[in-house]
DNA sequence: GATGAATGAGTATTCATTCAT
DNA sequence: CATGAATGAATACTCATTCAT
């Protein structure tokens, strides 16, 4: 009746390595990196120190493990390949969205890593490599595919790209560090995609309260 | 001829502790706060370990000295009062300009005290009371004067300024992280805060390579 | 027949730590608390320096365990309710003889303390309040039941004893520094008790060469 | 009309030399030596720490000439060539008397060097040379002379000598402490003298309030 | 002589990692 | 596999001493 028992196990064992992944993200976020204890790690996970050697190699290896566990997150977001039938605010409105809820759901992992990743060459060359490139080619290839199928005008797709993922890294520390301003957008994510498309498409300079918008 | 003695002492003082908050801003960046030890920033200051401590109280001490001396150095910088009376789009081309300009100046210091602050809720506070806060008061008085003065639409400036910050923020890890597109980009200031300006203004889908920007 | 394995550890790490505490006693003692490196305290317990920390919270705290430690041992000497029946000049004498037992077993926890505790306020105190008050308490309530029995004649209690207090720590500073004649004395306990009851019985002048002591 | 300048400058250097002296031993008798540095010990003497070092060769160095400042102030003790002619209880009053009140005023210095000579087997052989040898062979002379007078029953003088030195030391050190009975006791060495006194010809049981005490 | 900034050897303490149980 | 005591390398910081002014 047992699947294999060596199934089982090692199932158990990934659930373990995730559950002090998981640990480790949290008190990262929280206190950074450098200020984290191996024992305040093994506490939050309930576990012994000795344990976390069992499943990661270092404490390093952690933060290594996190990177590639956003990675994986990443790389299942498939949000592009059915979006270019539809019309492009719509699609740009739907994106924004899409990447707020998932980027807040992530976003212990993203704040744990990101300190260190920005003071750290050998990170940020991992995280280029790993979610950077990969996010910016997609973008890149959306567009240019609207742009091929003249959906929109010949832009210059990389600066596009480039807008994008900055305002999404740029407002997300804006909110860490505090601003309640920007902290008020991030909670109703649907509002904040709907605003930004409207400011993309149309220009800093037009009026946000125009009826479309009133009940937001 | 000679002034004081003590002027002296003291200007010698201040000179020296500006050299050892430099170097250790120029160690910070590199290698981050924490993989930074004391003596490498008493190498990179050519001074004696023991000299940090008669003008820094503690390793810390140096990174809110950094902060401190970021917002000096954004205090200083008045740029809107005069601007209420230039052309919008080319208020806000300049503005971009010299803030970006302002910003590769600095560079090493917002970068030794970023990743520190996105991982310390004290720093991260010290830095959104000195240096954020009033940074984008600024751009909201500046904008609502123009709202006032009827020279531009009725807009959010709470969001805009927002919008702003966080492209500036966002572009400047773009270029940290090593994407070298938006390395290209910030090394041409003058044509990123021109390209920048008409994305703001026209909306993201204008063409690029319209003829009052082929130069660039 | 096994105890619980928790008893076990947990009586394994009183050991360890008593363990820790005699031997930084030891350095202490020889070198003076200052003039010891934990380094020191390591090697003579034999352990890593790491291990130190994890049962004592400092080296001050090591000095503060061994007044506690002190005060243990004292606690244990409940010399004085059966000797309440015992001529007077035999109790004197034989509770100066334990004590001056007593003393000799912790001389080396006693001089570990000591110098520091003289130069510093707070360890005073604490020595004062746990060690010193209970003693000389002790010893007043002793010499105030025999007044009250009528067995001596209706002295100052406070006066003797300090007085016998005072003695007993000047002889040991004295033998402490180095003089030879307090250190033959201080070998031969009996013979010293002997001595001092008699003459603090019998006063000063008192002939010491009396027969039953022609021995010494 | 000036006397030699060069006699000048030197009364002037020893009188700094003294001041600072002084001024070190009252730091160190507050905190101890080695929690006292030698900014403190400068700011306590009005210098700038480089000039200790024209006065002194070293922090140990202000310690070793407090030894020979209390050698010295105890070698102008003269008390005892002119009082083998007084009544023998009179005489040890005095005696006790004049050693009390100067060792009030050298508290300071006593205090300053007491707690690091007992745990620096150096400076004790040296307090012991210098002090504690010279200080013992004058009561034993005196005594002894007084055997020989026959003023006195041919007692054990090694013995005498100790006790009523352990007395000091110990009384001292309990006043040190804080106990709060020997510290009145200190604050009148002539009553402190006279029950001393009593209690050593007397022995311990005399009563302390003999009509000849009254006045006290 | 007086000054006090510069020095750097010395040290208590932390904490990632190991390994016997 | 889980544990957590033991380890000792690593490091921020102190402070006696020097020396250029």
């Amino acid at each position: 009746m047992n699947s294999k028992p060596k199934d089982r196990k090692e199932r158990r064992a990934a659930r373990r390595k995730a559950h002090i992944l998981e640990a480790a993200a949290r008190v990262f976020a929280e206190k950074g990196f450098h200020r984290t204890t191996t024992k305040e790690i093994a506490e939050a996970a309930d576990v012994a120190e000795g344990t976390l050697y069992n499943y990661f190699n270092s404490k390093d290896d952690l933060l290594l493990s996190l990177i590639d566990s956003l990675a994986d997150l990443r790389g299942r977001l498939d949000v592009y390949d059915h979006m270019l039938d539809v019309d492009v605010r719509q699609a740009f409105s739907e994106l924004m969205f899409q990447r707020l809820s998932a980027v807040q759901d992530q976003n212990e992992f993203l704040f744990a890593v990101l300190p260190e990743m920005l003071s750290t060459p050998t990170l940020r060359e991992r995280y280029r490599q790993q979610i950077m490139i990969p996010a910016l080619r997609d973008l890149e290839k959306h567009f240019q595919a609207r742009v091929e199928r003249e959906q929109i005008a010949p832009i210059d797709v990389t600066l596009i790209s480039r807008t994008l993922a900055a305002l999404g890294f740029g407002l997300e520390i804006m909110a860490l560090v505090g601003d309640e301003a920007t902290q008020t957008l991030w909670r109703d994510p649907e509002r904040l995609s709907a605003l930004l498309t409207r400011m993309m498409f149309d220009g800093l300079l037009s009026r946000p309260d125009s009826p479309d918008e009133a009940s937001g």
